[in-house]
DNA sequence: GTCTATAGTTGGATAGAC
DNA sequence: GTCTATCCAACTATAGAC
């Protein structure tokens, strides 16, 4: 009935299979479902993809695989790097909280990635774009800290990704809140003996 | 053609199951997939097993989570803390090269945890046991150094698993064989800054 | 206990009316 | 461009022969 430009249409559709993949998983995200999802009929979504594949692979490169942008913009424009860290995970820690759906999204993705080829590309993507923000993010902290990082900043930046990650995972699975935040700020404390005053 | 009692069957199912979910991923370990894996009618599963559901649970129970126990055999009787965290670093190193296989499908059962009711306990379960198992090695291995930890080893048995998973994962998905080593490595340095002789 | 046969569902993809 | 109708494949599950 609405009529829309097919890029209009592809937008509409991969936002419905967001909504589908964030709520009950990427399994879940159907051609059936997302056409549901988005009010039009199946028929449509065959006539904007190619198949269920170039879906999957839109929606794959809309989902935000970290929080490193919303972690930047939340910067203090001035402090110390131990008081900057703290709320860089106060900020991140939020972000997880309120967004526990998009988080299981992301790993289910980065999962998917790693068996099926036509994923396999975008996940490495999204990957090489998480530490490039995350060595932005490093770089930003040490600038309004006015302090220099002691050691490289691409190994650094990978630990910072394994580590977010690994909490990430252990959190979704067990719930502990407390173990979590703890474990990231101990992260931080680890980073902040790594610079030195410039 | 081949009677044998229905505990034998089931195990040699779920054998047959990890085999599947291990070579195509946890998708793949259909009922179907499984019965002609193990060479058995499709009535015969469901003859073993309540539902597929069961299947997966059995499953699940049967994947190694953590490569730990592997690693706490591998210890040395006597050697220093920074010798001993450097060979426990190479046999996991090893042990995560040679089964890429098995730690995927370890990642994909944790996910599916995470959305699917009947698997959360299992995968919970499974956490529990390699934090428990976590522990004894951090305690070996400070037995075998004449070390001991000098934080709770609690929070700090966590950081370790997530820095393993975290690397795990990352390695899996760009396949960089050094960095990760490297930063198994380099949290095996941080971690020998932990103890102090005893 | 084990097999074949089949029911019943779901999902991807296409054809053809409008 | 959009919709309905339909095909086909794969899957879970069960019934009933042997």
């Amino acid at each position: 009935m609405n009529r829309m430009p097919v890029a209009d249409r592809r937008q509409q559709l991969v936002g419905a299979a967001l909504t589908v993949a964030r709520t009950h998983g990427i399994d879940a995200a159907t051609v059936r479902a997302v056409a549901t999802q988005a009010g039009v009929s199946l028929g449509v979504v065959h006539y904007c993809f190619e198949d269920k594949s170039e879906l999957l692979r839109a929606l794959a490169q809309k989902v935000p695989g970290d929080a490193s942008a919303q972690v930047i913009d939340a910067l203090p424009d001035d402090a110390t790097i131990v008081d900057a860290l703290t709320l860089a995970v106060e900020t991140l820690w939020r972000s997880m909280r309120e967004n526990r759906d998009a988080r299981i999204l992301s790993h289910e993705l980065t999962v998917a990635g790693l068996r099926d080829d036509d994923l396999t590309d975008i996940v490495q993507t999204q990957y090489a774009h998480s530490r490039a923000t995350g060595e932005l993010f490093l770089t930003r902290i040490a600038d309004v800290s006015q302090v220099e990082w002691t050691v490289p900043l691409g190994p650094l930046c990978r630990s910072m990704i394994a580590v977010v990650d690994g909490y990430s995972l252990a959190w979704l699975v067990d719930g502990d809140d407390e173990a979590a935040r703890g474990g990231l700020h101990g992260y931080a404390r680890y980073l902040a003996g790594l610079t030195r005053p410039v």
